[in-house]
DNA sequence: TGGATAATGATAATACAATATCATTATCGC
DNA sequence: GCGATAATGATATTGTATTATCATTATCCA
């Protein structure tokens, strides 16, 4: 992945466009608007290939399967709609989640997930 | 599933005397102590069963495969060691989750998995 | 206790996301 | 523009958790 292709330029802009953590599928429907015989492989590929470099983060929601976004968003959450399944970001966090531990655990990070209704839902 | 076998119990007493949510796998490696000659088609189809009567609860974190708890411990969330993987309970709850929602969002639910070193690590 | 049948155990089959293959196409330094 | 070769697209293959199959075994009620 060294050579720069409308493939690639796609994926990426499907994902800014976004504005939101894709499903490689997701993904696939979006770049097909720019490039319509893309394959799902090259997909696969590109969004690895772009993780590696750090140009985009893995999302794993519980029980789904990976999404992907731009990366440089600092520290964030996500919320799932119980409707349409997307996913967005929540760029507040809860504090105190040290406190929770029991007696001899030591927290170092944590995931939140929150769910219910988006504003288009 | 309506007749009572050891295969069953052993089942129920691995995840009871583990007191914290298991995978399948660990399941049958539990069970074995008492029913050596357990398969694994049995784990899966007594959990499937107990998941469907109310007896278990699944427990699903993120990337990872399905995990198994007795029901009945109310509302809480988990902790995965980052050494031994293991998962446990955590039995308080961050508050004003709500207050996180972007406008226009509405939160009915919440997932909080917290990671770092349990006490045995 | 015996018999109907539910449950088990061994293993084959399934489902499905992700990766590998490979002929073809596109990129880019010269 | 040309040539070396990186990248693509179509599709086959893989990996792995879970489920189905089916002969055998165990349960439990009359």
């Amino acid at each position: 992945m060294e050579r720069s292709t409308i493939q690639r330029s796609a994926i990426h802009d499907a994902l800014k466009h976004a504005g939101r953590p894709l499903l490689a599928l997701e993904v696939l429907e979006l770049a097909c608007e720019t490039v319509p015989r893309i394959g799902i492989a090259t997909i696969y590929r590109n969004l690895k290939t772009m993780v590696d470099e750090g140009l985009l983060r893995q999302v794993v929601l519980p029980g789904e399967n990976p999404r992907f976004e731009l990366s440089g968003h600092g520290h964030h959450h996500h919320f799932q709609c119980k409707t349409c399944q997307k996913v967005f970001d929540i760029h507040s966090c809860p504090t105190d989640l040290a406190a929770l531990a029991p007696k001899g655990f030591t927290i170092e990070d944590h995931d939140l997930t929150l769910y219910g209704r988006c504003k288009n839902c």
